[in-house]
DNA sequence: AAGTGGTCTAGACCACGTT
DNA sequence: ACGTGGTCTAGACCACTTT
């Protein structure tokens, strides 16, 4: 639809097909607005997207130059979502609710999904199947308004993000992630088969609505071995920090 | 020095101020053009930045919306380094190298550093230490160019980054990091003072230049709970993915 | 000196959401 | 219907780098 996004596709394109190789040079933005029948800022906006993608590096005086390949260029959604990446991957993906009961909002659920005092949080368990082995155990916090919708979800539902989306008209647009590493405690050897203190990748995650309304969090512990995050940061973009 | 990076950083004094409250309305684009006397696009431009770090969220038709707590807005650079990363959190870096040798590069190296079939790499192996006590072993391979650099720093010195910034006009514009868990192997036990097989975060990296060539990459491995990694992400940037 | 990217202007039109 | 953000135009000037 937007003009800008189309020649950024286009330029991504020309670089994939090797038009442009790895270390060779753009034209300059005049050029390619001429090229393309825009204006220049229309051409900016677009070499802008593929700057932040880290495909294209700018340099002033000089050509601006062609850096590397074009990433597949992942969604917000696709990483949100275990179920959707698993398909967008081709891998099966599977899962079931251990438990999912209403509690009393503890200090830690209050301060992540900014409660009041007196309010409830529906906890949900669940285990996470790739490819029919158990990878990965997820522990989520819903706040109230969500919980009645997730409750409502069969328990081998694939992708409770779809399901929201689709029939209660909620989306996440934003998320706070951590990483770390932990040993599994006792629930979680049971639930991934492994043994107790094996290490496993910790994901805490803060879901956000459009309005910057906490939805959910939750903290989910990945099998050693199974799957890895990975993250792309430069000068231009950088959304990652240490803590 | 750019108008729109200042004015996006006065939003954001308002909004720490708490000028404008979490959840509240911005005044919209025309009418902030007006109050910084600035034309519509540098508006845009500089709310652009904000709706990057996820501190605001905008919707058409009704008014664009106040979202959160403005970050502090991590630099490429504090994340990169670990030694710029403790500073500027008031902790104190430190580090040794263990060992530090030229090897003719792996299958591995080359295809990480896309290195010709005949090529030497600089291997060196480090432990950090923060606040003096030791949270992660670093293995590091660098191209030859830089390698060569390396090769002349004292062991202790604090900041690769800055020492390579500084001496050589050696500097990096853009990494892709990748994170799992591993359990600590014999020579990690010992370096970091854990059992083996105890869990830590595995964190490789890979280093360009402002050209897009592979400078270094490295795997670093963190005793569990000493630090975690924070990520951002959003429908409008994402530089998450799962792999 | 010439060319480039980075920034900015002062408009325009459209699509969308709310009223 | 109206106001909003999203996109785009057709220029301009400056800072920087290389020639």
């Amino acid at each position: 639809m937007a003009r800008y996004h189309d020649i950024a596709e286009a330029v991504r394109g020309a670089i994939t097909r090797g038009f442009y190789e790895r270390g060779s040079q753009l034209p300059s933005e005049r050029e390619l607005s001429e090229e393309f029948d825009v204006a220049p800022g229309t051409i900016r906006q677009a070499l802008g997207e593929l700057e932040t993608e880290g495909v294209l590096a700018s340099r002033r005086g000089s050509r601006r130059t062609v850096v590397g390949e074009p990433r597949p260029a992942a969604t917000f959604e696709e990483f949100r979502s275990f179920a959707q990446w698993a398909s967008s991957r081709g891998r099966v993906p599977a899962g079931h609710v251990i438990s999912g009961v209403w509690q009393d909002a503890s200090p830690l659920d209050r301060e992540e999904l900014r409660l009041p005092t007196a309010a409830r949080v529906f906890c949900v368990v669940r285990v996470r199947l790739l490819d029919g082995s158990a990878i990965m155990v997820e522990r989520t916090r819903y706040r109230d308004s969500v919980g009645a919708e997730v409750e409502q979800i069969s328990s081998d539902c694939p992708s409770v993000t779809a399901w929201l989306a689709a029939t209660a008209n909620i989306t996440f647009s934003r998320a706070e992630h951590q990483f770390s590493a932990c040993p599994a405690g006792a629930e979680d050897a049971r639930l991934l088969n492994v043994r107790r203190g094996s290490p496993l990748l910790m994901h805490k995650r803060v879901s956000f609505s459009r309005d910057g309304l906490p939805l959910e969090w939750s903290v989910d512990r990945y099998v050693a071995g199974t799957i890895s995050l990975v993250v792309d940061n430069s000068l231009n973009a950088n959304a990652l920090r240490w803590a």
